[in-house]
RNA sequence: GCGCCUGUAGCUCAAUUGGAGAGAGCGACUGACUACGAAUCAGUAGGUUGUGGGUUCGAGUCCCGCCAGGCGCACCA
């Protein structure tokens, strides 16, 4: 709906200077709001307050001519100039009443929109090294993620959804070092947990499990080939694990890919070599750097470690060179915590090096939830074991109490999350509220049975809490272009409650299924702007990864 | 010390990218079930947007300084 006054605008300022009511001036980008107050219309603009220094002329007059070339729309009841020049746009009300008629044919396909043109964008998230149970912190990361994704795909872009599994490296090391150690004690043997390795009792656990079915054949072997197969089989437990959890989420990916097969399918050699030629790599101290200060980065970063071991940037390097030059994603997005936010200068770095547009690669950072139990901090720390887990969340408040709560923060703010207050809580949270409106329509529409609504008067729907509802639910395209552009999924959170609490009035001011006969037609308009407004309801709980109940 | 993020109602958070009188939820208070779900509705109270300057028709939003909090600043990830 922006878009289409926006360019009624447009249209209205070309005419305006072709008539020479207004001088040439280069348009500024058309920003179409949302009044604050009722009165003020649907939808405003201030194009008149931008340019009237440049054209000479006081805004209000400006906003006059522009209306007077305003050609008319089928949407729009009534143009108004307000205030110090503002135009002020009324949605019409039989224009309204016959979107319900729209909503109802395009279904669940209602707010999609083509801003992605079919470009390819990956979305990576989720992500965490694979050495434990997940803890709630870890949420965030997924649940933003996925609801990015799922806004992203509706306003048309196709997406892939990709979790990397950090499979190599230090803390895979530390993490096999620890499992094993914890099966050695597990067969009576002495063995030390490494320094700043895995203490959690999960480990001593899943030690435990291996010694059992294994038996002590892993001490049978050369310790470096026993680190590496017990290190396979904690893996796929972390793995096993962490897709467990997902799934109560109700996240699925549409790939995992190994950090281990970038060095082993060849992906780093040829990098390095990209990068060598360009100039970009040199050698200090026994180690390889890149230079990234020279691209923009606040300094150089070592890829290769005098030990010969590649770091974890090296990692970076060949996975971003593969999401780009292998697979040939158009647009990568990145969701990280913000502990990793220093990061992003030498990602950008890294992507000039490679001779791509920095701004192909978005780097999602979030600010990092502090854990608290009863109003303590906890630190969280999988080595220590001192963690929330996703699990003991899920099982005490459940997964859409948990994903609404996630999301509805801006990835810029900072989240506490106690597990008490959260247990508390849960009853209360805004999830229901919207999910108890999908709810009780589904229950008007039992009750309306196989009472045939098909042919409703649409042009009966003129109550003022009727076109309300209305009025929000023919907002979705709009909220759906806001947050997808903006990355901002935490939008439709706000916007789910404001169309649940339209519906709620509505209901409360309108009965749906009267048994007067003279009703029936009344009857039959408003079971299909309840019907229509279910659709909305559920597309934008569905965006959310949230269900979309029959009956609670 | 340097960099990034944040500071808005008692609490948790929004605020349409610089717009009109800063809004929700929770909590508090007052009211509403004799036909479709009260997990609901209608209403009241609650604010010097951390602070001091600046930019302009207009600032919670942009710039500068301070104060407070979070996260970084390794041949860890």
């Amino acid at each position: 709906m922006k878009r289409e006054i926006a360019q009624l605008l447009k249209d209205a300022v070309l005419k305006a200077q072709g008539a020479g009511d207004l001088p040439p001036f280069e348009l500024p980008p058309l920003i179409v709001e949302q009044p604050q107050r009722e009165e003020h219309g649907d939808y405003a603009n201030n194009l008149a307050l931008q340019v009237a220094g440049r054209v000479g002329m006081p805004p209000r007059q400006v906003a006059e001519i522009v209306v007077k070339h305003l050609p008319p729309a089928e949407f729009i009841s009534r143009v108004e100039v307000a205030g110090p020049g503002f135009i002020n746009f009324t949605l019409d009300d039989g224009w309204l009443a016959r979107q319900v008629e729209t909503i109802l044919a395009q279904g669940p396909s209602y707010g999609r929109l083509d801003l992605g043109r079919d470009k390819r964008v990956q979305v990576e998230y989720g992500s965490a090294n694979p050495t434990g149970p997940l803890h709630v912190g870890f949420a965030r990361n997924v649940v933003l993620g996925d609801s990015l994704a799922n806004l992203l795909e509706a306003a048309g872009y196709e997406v892939q959804r990709e979790y990397y599994v950090n499979d190599t490296g230090t803390q895979m090391r530390l993490f096999n070092e620890s499992l094993y150690a914890r099966y050695a004690q597990a067969l009576g043997r002495e063995e030390e947990i490494p320094e700043g390795g895995y203490r959690g009792p999960y480990m001593v656990e899943w030690g435990r499990e291996i010694a059992e079915v294994e038996d002590d054949r892993y001490l049978q072997m050369p310790r470096e080939e026993a680190l590496e197969a017990i290190g396979e089989v904690g893996l796929s437990k972390v793995l096993e694990g962490v897709k467990e959890d997902l799934e109560l989420l109700g996240i699925r990916y549409d790939n995992w890919f190994s950090e281990r097969s970038l060095y082993e399918d060849g992906y780093f050699g040829e990098v390095m070599e990209i990068l060598r030629q360009g100039g970009h790599i040199f050698e200090e101290e026994g180690a390889i750097w890149f230079g990234a200060s020279a691209l923009g980065g606040d300094k150089d970063e070592v890829v290769v470690r005098s030990t010969g071991e590649p770091g974890y940037f090296a990692s970076d390097i060949a996975y971003h060179y593969q999401k780009f030059i292998k697979r040939g994603f158009d647009w990568v997005i990145d969701v990280w915590g913000a502990d990793h936010q220093g990061h992003v200068p030498r990602m950008k770095a890294m992507m000039r090096a490679l001779g791509l547009d920095p701004e192909r690669l978005t780097l999602l950072i979030y600010q990092l939830v502090t854990l608290k139990r009863g109003g303590e901090v906890l630190r969280l720390s999988k080595r220590t074991g001192d963690i929330i887990t996703l699990r003991e969340v899920l099982d005490e408040v459940g997964p859409d109490a948990i994903r609404f709560f996630l999301l509805t923060h801006a990835a810029d703010s900072q989240m506490d999350f106690d597990l008490e207050l959260a247990k508390e809580q849960s009853q209360e949270n805004p999830v229901y509220y919207v999910q108890y409106a999908h709810a009780r329509i589904a229950s008007v529409l039992r009750y309306a049975g196989d009472f045939d609504y098909s042919d409703g008067d649409l042009s009966l729907l003129t109550h003022e809490a009727e076109l309300a509802l209305l009025r929000q639910m023919v907002l979705l395209p709009d909220i759906v272009e806001l947050a997808a552009t903006n990355l901002a999924p935490h939008h439709l959170t706000y916007y789910a409650q404001d169309l649940a609490s339209a519906f709620h009035s509505f209901y409360k001011q309108c009965r749906v299924v009267s048994s007067y006969p003279e009703d029936m037609p009344l009857n039959k308009a408003r079971l299909k702007l309840v019907k229509a407004c279910q659709i909305v309801l559920a597309q934008v709980l569905g965006l959310m990864g949230v269900s979309a109940p029959e009956k609670m």
